[in-house]
DNA sequence: TTAGGGTTAG
């Protein structure tokens, strides 16, 4: 029985098994015709440059040449083996382009369309929709829509098609876009419009225009039909708004498991995981099965949460459910993998990741990428390094994502010369222009000490968003350019970049490596009352620190004193390193005794108080006794007055500075 | 004889 052809199989094995004729062709000849075939599909595909893929003529000319090479070689029905011809029902094209558009074999597809065309059957709209949708399926949004202008009647299949290729293809505007201007041509929309149109404004959080679709689709009574409702939990969550999520849910006539599924990320997605997890254990009580992709969307919270328990828990229900192990469903299965992998890595617990990882059935680069990411924020960046290589050995080729995650372990490591050497190997794969990728080299080069090399990264971004501005600020700041540092805040406003928590960390540091105590504090105040930033802990500990190293103590206390933070062990324990450096006793028992009292496990502010009592030549040290431990031999929590012997170090647990001043005690 | 809902990596 002949092995049949199936387009998810490696396109070079593909193309030489279809087409064996022409692939010994193509390696004797020069032209044109026979550079194309020789190809491989997926880089011919990528070798249409997109500018040239809307220009008809030009693109007629390579789909006529491809058409011309198999002309005597056939085009190949790949179920039956069987060349296409003009026998060749509308049927089977339409499978064909259906099969081409999942396995997105963009390359295949332009194949089944140059027979469609060279045979005139492009008149028909029937097909002319499925090349449309393949189009969509492959990313090839231009083609999609080039397909879509030259159908010779529209109908509501059209439109549908041609909407849900553009909200899945990141085009969402475009694709409302078509929304209206299929009712001005006079075509009704029905529920696939409408949820297309959900689809769409999900894709670019358009809360408005959503609710806008919400209210279309009551009028029209669309609203309990279960797809509809899916959609709608989907597109409030997607829009951050939890309310309306719930909402629709909860009036629901009827839930399935994709109902449960869209709920439990929404819930997850804006914050509430503690709330998701319930929800997936409220789901099995209703009596609806988890499948991949819940799972998926349940340990993603745990992820989020980095609560390994109920990680451990959804994977032994994965495990009962007899989904560990299977690669079958696409990338179902795979993708539940990958997830969990992720989620050991976030719980922090790198063997269990490694135990998925090794026992995976298949692996494509999310898995690895996954893997290294586990490694390189569990702090074995080395070990991430080495599976980087070996991702690549085994003919895995890194994305975008990969590269930031390698260079984040080369980062770690302090490691210029391998993120260099990433960093060539990203430019050759022409990723260097992407945000991401550009902002981990900003990020490599800042920590680095490579300043200058982070500039030119971040000068020849094309795109940059306000993680990159950042990254470039963050640079700057740390490597001694305070005032390039503040320069870049001023130019990413008027660039229209809002700053965020992160840029006023850098911001502030900037302030305190060129000592501009007075900036500091309006950056400070400018927070709350030009950006709508609540000031966070990080940037309560920097100020402290900027006024606690220009000696203004006085200040600093106040400062403290009215915060609202909840927890400002850190904060006090700053102020105390501030005390130290100005020799100021009275204050520093002051921030030590609050220190200790909210973080009574830290022995920090015993040691830094010590060192201010030794400094001044003091003989005792009064410190908060916390608790009545072994250590502390019936001590009741209170105030001690403890006789100073010069500080030793007596090791490195917790209680040490504790024990050592106790110990003096008795 | 087509189209539609839920998922991961910074």
């Amino acid at each position: 029985m002949p092995k049949l052809f199936n387009p998810t199989m490696e396109c070079s094995t593909a193309s030489c098994r279809l087409f064996p004729r022409v692939s010994a062709r193509s390696r004797r000849g020069s032209s044109l015709k026979s550079a194309i075939i020789a190809q491989k599909p997926s880089t011919l595909a990528e070798d249409l440059p997109s500018k040239k893929r809307t220009n008809w003529g030009k693109y007629d000319n390579s789909l006529e040449q491809a058409a011309a090479a198999w002309r005597n070689h056939k085009t190949v029905n790949w179920e039956l083996e069987k060349p296409l011809d003009r026998t060749t029902s509308f049927a089977t094209l339409a499978s064909l382009l259906k099969r081409c558009g999942q396995a997105k074999a963009l390359y295949h597809g332009r194949l089944v369309h140059a027979h469609i065309r060279r045979y005139r059957y492009d008149w028909n709209t029937f097909l002319g929709n499925w090349v449309v949708k393949m189009y969509g399926d492959c990313g090839s949004i231009e083609d999609a829509r080039s397909v879509f202008d030259n159908l010779p009647k529209i109908n509501l299949y059209s439109w549908n098609i041609l909407m849900n290729a553009y909200a899945q293809n990141g085009c969402g505007r475009e694709a409302l876009e078509c929304f209206q201007r299929m009712q001005c041509d006079g075509i009704r929309p029905d529920q696939v419009s409408f949820v297309a149109a959900l689809d769409a404004c999900s894709s670019i959080a358009a809360l408005e225009k959503g609710q806008e679709v919400h209210a279309a689709i009551v009028r029209r009574g669309y609203d309990r039909q279960l797809i509809v409702g899916n959609a709608l939990v989907n597109m409030y969550g997607k829009c951050a708004s939890l309310g309306d999520a719930r909402n629709v849910f909860n009036q629901m006539v009827n839930r399935d498991v994709i109902s449960w599924t869209a709920m439990i990320t929404a819930l997850s997605q804006n914050g509430h995981c503690d709330e998701a997890l319930d929800f997936f254990d409220q789901m099995q009580g209703a009596g609806f099965k988890p499948n991949p992709i819940t799972f998926v969307c349940a340990l993603d919270a745990c992820a989020s949460l980095a609560d390994l328990k109920k990680g451990q828990e959804i994977h032994a229900a994965i495990v009962e459910a007899g989904y560990e192990g299977r690669a079958d469903m696409g990338n179902g299965f795979l993708n539940m993998h990958n997830a969990l992998v992720n989620m050991y890595g976030k719980c922090g617990s790198l063997e269990d990741a490694r135990r998925v990882f090794s026992r995976m059935p298949s692996r494509t680069v999310a898995s690895w990428t996954a893997m290294i990411t586990a490694c390189s924020q569990n702090g074995h960046s080395k070990e991430a390094l080495c599976l980087f290589n070996r991702m690549q050995s085994d003919g895995i080729k890194p994305d975008q994502i990969t590269f930031v995650t390698v260079l984040d372990a080369c980062t770690s490591l302090a490691a210029l010369e391998k993120g260099q050497e990433i960093h060539a190997a990203i430019v050759e794969c022409g990723y260097e222009e992407q945000v991401v990728v550009g902002t981990a080299l900003i990020n490599l080069y800042g920590k680095c000490g490579s300043l200058e090399d982070a500039r030119n990264v971040f000068g020849r971004m094309p795109v940059r968003d306000v993680v990159s501005w950042n990254a470039m600020i963050a640079a700057c700041a740390h490597n001694g350019h305070g005032m390039e540092a503040l320069d870049l805040f001023d130019y990413m406003q008027s660039d229209g970049f809002k700053p965020n928590h992160v840029t006023f960390l850098s911001v502030l540091a900037a302030c305190s490596h060129t000592g501009r105590v007075d900036a500091a504090r309006r950056y400070f105040n400018s927070m709350r009352e030009d950006h709508s930033l609540i000031p966070k802990v990080e940037h309560n500990v920097c100020l402290i620190d900027i006024l606690g190293r220009a000696g203004l103590l006085d200040d600093a206390e106040n400062l403290i004193n009215s915060m609202p933070l909840e927890s400002k062990a850190r904060v006090w324990l700053c102020l105390l390193g501030a005390c130290r450096i100005y020799g100021d006793v009275e204050r520093g028992a002051r921030a030590a005794s609050h220190a200790i009292k909210l973080d009574p496990e830290n022995a920090a502010p015993y040691v830094l108080l010590s060192n201010i009592y030794a400094a001044a030549g003091r003989s005792f040290v009064e410190v908060y006794t916390p608790t009545q431990s072994s250590r502390c031999r019936g001590t009741a929590p209170g105030t001690a007055q403890v006789p100073w012997v010069p500080y030793r170090c007596r090791g490195t647990g917790t209680h040490g500075a504790c024990f050592f001043f106790f110990e003096n005690l008795f």
